[in-house]
DNA sequence: TTATATCCTGACATAGATGCCAGCTTGTTC
DNA sequence: GAACAAGCTGGCATCTATGTCAGGATATAA
């Protein structure tokens, strides 16, 4: 059996593992996305969603996963890409472990009228390349998801991080790099300045440098990236966390 | 007490937390970071490095968190740009739950000499805006990390997201957008291959508009972004998951 | 019907990015 | 001293992106 078979195998696990410990805490309807920017839903090698194979929801007769928006309702999806951690929606909230005021600009006023639960897990996947994944656990009625996501998040989480990875592999998607070389100093801090939309010049008065030297370091770090143009450079230095936060 | 504050003090827990599992398990050598691109030590409120206040290293005289390549030796570095999933680093290579490919082309000849560790359990934080920090716990002699590994991955992936989205917010980096639009599927379209280092032409080609057209999806783009300019839309979109993957 | 959102197209002038050429300094290694 | 790497700078021609103006098509919901 080669790799890619070999992953196949290992995700159908992992999926099961999904649809299991949702049984086990008594949130059983899932929805999982291993690419939000993919507006095709999650299959298997075959081509089969999962929310087929699988995974079930609250009202088996509709095509939720082929209504992104449905299933993973926007609000749900606006909150994983602003968080890094899992966190459960109550009483028409978000919440985590702590105080955070991370989720509090969201608006969720319009969650029960697309998402037909009241209660959920929500599980954001932030994966390498910029890629960013969800699995969602949802009960249909109230179950004490405070309780369920204190004892398990820490499980859910791993688990949905070594699910999205798996499925990833086994798609070969994103490509994996074959060499990382090393930027230097400079480079980055160009490459950083460029990102924030700064213009060559712009640049050079940042950094004290003149436009040809901040050229010849974008030059330099686009071939290392393998990249051509600014573009480019930008979107693979920053899906490898060479560029960082604002 | 104010929200910030609050964030400040539950990040302090954490990081007990997590020198205090550190010692549990027999791996009490710990290098964190929040953000690889950024070049000073994480460190606490009043900017003193937790390497100082807390952590413990190897080698205590060494001031190890000062030179990151050292501290946060290279190899380990890009594995984690590579990989959403915890690993581990024994007999000179990496290793996780699953048979996987993707840590297999980074060459870890040279972290002995750098790194006076010989096992050691590598935790990757992808955060959202394309932040990348990690945790690393280390043992000075072989103290079978395989199976601290299998019992206690999930725990420590938890405990580092957690810890790093802390520390994050209360140092209000990245700054949290007010709002967020919703992206057309033309406008993600052609951010994806604007992403990809295409010109508006080609994404014209591609996508069968004008160049008008191409144009008009960009500016809107950004403008619900609030991004300025094409290189910093690439740079937040990709950061929130709107591009997806290559 | 009237909004509203999405989508589509064109022209023009200016600023910026890119490809290509060349040369310079500084420090290290042998 | 010679050879080498990394960093730095300039000029020039061409392509591309951006700002600003204009117009219209289609569909869905109130």
């Amino acid at each position: 059996m080669d790799h890619r078979a070999q992953c196949w195998a290992q995700t159908s696990q992992f999926i099961a593992q999904v649809q299991d410990i949702g049984d086990e805490i008594g949130m059983p309807y899932i929805a999982a996305q291993a690419d939000l920017a993919d507006p095709n839903p999650m299959s298997d090698e075959a081509g089969v969603p999962y929310a087929l194979s699988t995974f079930r929801w609250i009202n088996p007769d509709s095509e939720y996963y082929r209504d992104r928006k449905l299933a993973l309702s926007e609000p749900f999806l606006n909150a994983c890409r602003l968080s890094a951690e899992p966190f459960y929606f109550r009483d028409g909230q978000f919440h985590m472990n702590r105080a955070s005021h991370l989720l509090s600009s969201i608006d969720c006023s319009h969650i029960h009228e697309s998402i037909l639960s009241s209660e959920a897990i929500i599980v954001p996947v932030h994966q390498p390349r910029s890629m960013l994944g969800t699995i969602i656990w949802c009960a249909k009625d109230a179950v004490g998801v405070e309780d369920i996501f204190r004892h398990h998040a820490a499980r859910l989480q791993y688990l949905a991080v070594q699910l999205i990875s798996t499925h990833n592999e086994a798609r070969g998607r994103p490509r994996n790099a074959p060499i990382l070389q090393r930027l230097t100093r400079r480079e980055a801090q160009c490459l950083r300045w460029a990102a924030a939309g700064k213009t060559d010049s712009e640049i050079g008065i940042i950094l004290d440098l003149s436009i040809s030297t901040v050229r010849f370091h974008l030059r330099n770090a686009a071939s290392k990236l393998g990249a051509t143009g600014r573009t480019q450079s930008i979107q693979l230095a920053a899906g490898l966390g060479f560029i960082g936060a604002v």
